[in-house]
RNA sequence: GGAGAGAUGGCAGAGCGGUUGAAUGCGGCGGUCUUGAAAACCGUUGACCUGAAAGGGUUCGGGGGUUCGAAUCCCUCUCUCUCCGCCA
């Protein structure tokens, strides 16, 4: 969530930028400002009577050991009084804090500079375009799912039977493709100096607070009731809040994780034609890289991860672009993201398979992730970014799809040595 | 799942109703000494809210209670450890 400062400081530009994301942040920002003021002041008030009561309580002590037992309970009666005035003082404060932080966390983040304003998808800007790697096939090229029964790497019906749609059975080379892609992904991390991390599965209740799941995306997350947990949407959950309620040294910045999780998503209310085969899934592999910045050099990290990703899908030899989005397709916590899409070429589309955002403060204020200023001595909130890099089932579906030939499934270089063969054959 | 013990500052570890925000040690930072370093010695060192500052307030796992006053007493939740059970 942004911080009151910021909003304090610059409340112009937090409403215009909010503009940016088509939110009309105007009657809130007016509440947020108010709330504070009556916070601020029911404080003042409160802790003045607790400072009254805590110079009274040391005088009913030494009165009590200098024995004058009347003076002391005349003291006591006093401070009782105080003590209730002090208390309906507290209720009413707790209440403000509440309300003030409800509306606070339904503000999504500021955009930064670079993106700009658009309603959707469609207004994205497309910053960079490597497509001379999209084959020419034939016409009765196949889409993945049919490639993948064919050459008997998913079966999705028995994914239906066992458990759900959406939960895909990996078999034989194609779950061998599966732990190519993993490995694959993230010895390339590690080398890149992220530390690899395998992270829970679940998560509870703070940490999904801590990253903002909750309480917005609930419905969008599996609980697991008995024990009130939560299956992970993304490593970006468990990772991220490692570092929650930590202060971190400015010289351990930037701190550089990776982690390779599945991913569970209950995708509620989405069905139909573009969710066939891969596109859409329930549960599904992904590769996460999370960095934690100094505010000053978050940008220049958000474009080496960046770069770190584009390195990858170059190397798995896929038509790729890149795309920054525009403030009305950004999401909620993020202040600047690039995504990431492959091209598929008998779908003749392009799959998204990457999101890379720089947070800035908005998730570390919630974490309460901070590093001490060497400077100024004093703690100040990090910047949070992530990405992945890369989510699995549409590299697959892409490479399945673009790498089709009469022989076989051409297995791109990087990949043969976890793979041992050269080819997918029937 | 059953029985018991415990949770205090970056770490270790005292305190068990009244100048205790918290002894002591380690670590960190600054200094003296040294050509430099180590050692030794001296000083300093939690976080948060509020305030221009001085100051005030909160915080000893979380929440609630008793009291004029709680790290200290009571209730509750969470977690950790030991023993038993179960088990990859």
């Amino acid at each position: 969530m942004l911080t009151l400062k910021q909003i304090q400081e610059n409340t112009e530009a937090v409403i215009a930028g909010l503009k940016i994301k088509n939110f009309d942040a105007e009657p809130y920002i007016k509440q947020i400002l108010a709330k504070d003021e009556d916070r601020r002041n029911t404080q003042k008030e409160q802790d003045d009577l607790l400072s009254q009561i805590n110079v009274i309580s040391k005088q009913v002590g030494q009165l009590f050991k200098e024995g004058k037992t009347d003076e002391a309970n005349e003291m006591k009666k006093k401070s009782a009084e105080l003590g209730e005035k002090q208390k309906a003082l507290g209720t009413k404060l707790d209440a403000i804090a509440t309300e003030l932080n409800d509306i606070l966390v339904r503000l999504p983040n500021l955009p930064y500079k670079l993106v700009k304003p658009g309603k959707g998808a469609e207004d994205n800007e497309i910053v960079k375009l490597v497509d001379d790697t999209i084959p020419n096939l034939p016409a009765d090229a196949k889409p993945h799912w049919e490639l993948a029964k064919d050459y008997n790497l998913i079966d999705f019906e028995l994914g239906v039977k066992i458990t759900g749609a959406g939960f895909p059975v990996y078999k034989g080379m194609g779950a061998k493709l599966q732990r190519a892609l993993i490995s694959f992904f993230l010895d390339e991390n590690t080398k890149a100096g992220f530390l690899e991390i395998e992270p829970p599965l679940m998560v509870n209740e703070a940490s999904g607070y801590g990253t903002g799941q909750l309480p917005d995306k609930e419905g969008q997350m599996y609980h697991v009731g008995i024990d009130n947990l939560y299956l992970i949407p993304t490593a970006e959950v468990p990772v991220t809040n490692l570092y929650r309620d930590v202060i971190v040294s400015s010289k351990d910045l930037p701190i550089k994780n990776t982690a390779y999780s599945a991913c569970f998503r209950r995708e509620a209310g989405s069905y139909g034609k573009d969710v066939r085969g891969l596109n859409r899934l329930h549960q599904f592999d992904k590769v996460e890289i999370v960095c934690i910045e100094h505010p000053s050099r978050s940008y220049e990290t958000l474009d080496k991860m960046v770069a770190h990703v584009e390195s990858l899908v170059k190397k798995l030899g896929l038509p790729y672009r890149i795309l920054r989005l525009c403030g009305g397709d950004m999401s909620f916590t993020s202040a600047m993201t690039y995504d990431f899409e492959v091209y598929s070429a008998a779908q003749k589309r392009w799959l998204e398979v990457s999101s890379v955002s720089n947070f800035e403060t908005f998730q570390s204020n919630r974490l309460k992730l901070r590093f001490r200023d060497e400077e100024t001595k004093k703690t100040q909130l990090a910047h949070t970014l992530n990405g992945s890099s890369l989510a699995l089932p549409r590299i697959v579906a892409a490479l399945l799809e673009n790498n089709q030939t009469p022989e076989g499934i051409k297995v791109p270089e990087c990949l043969q040595q976890f793979m041992g063969c050269s080819m997918l054959t029937k």
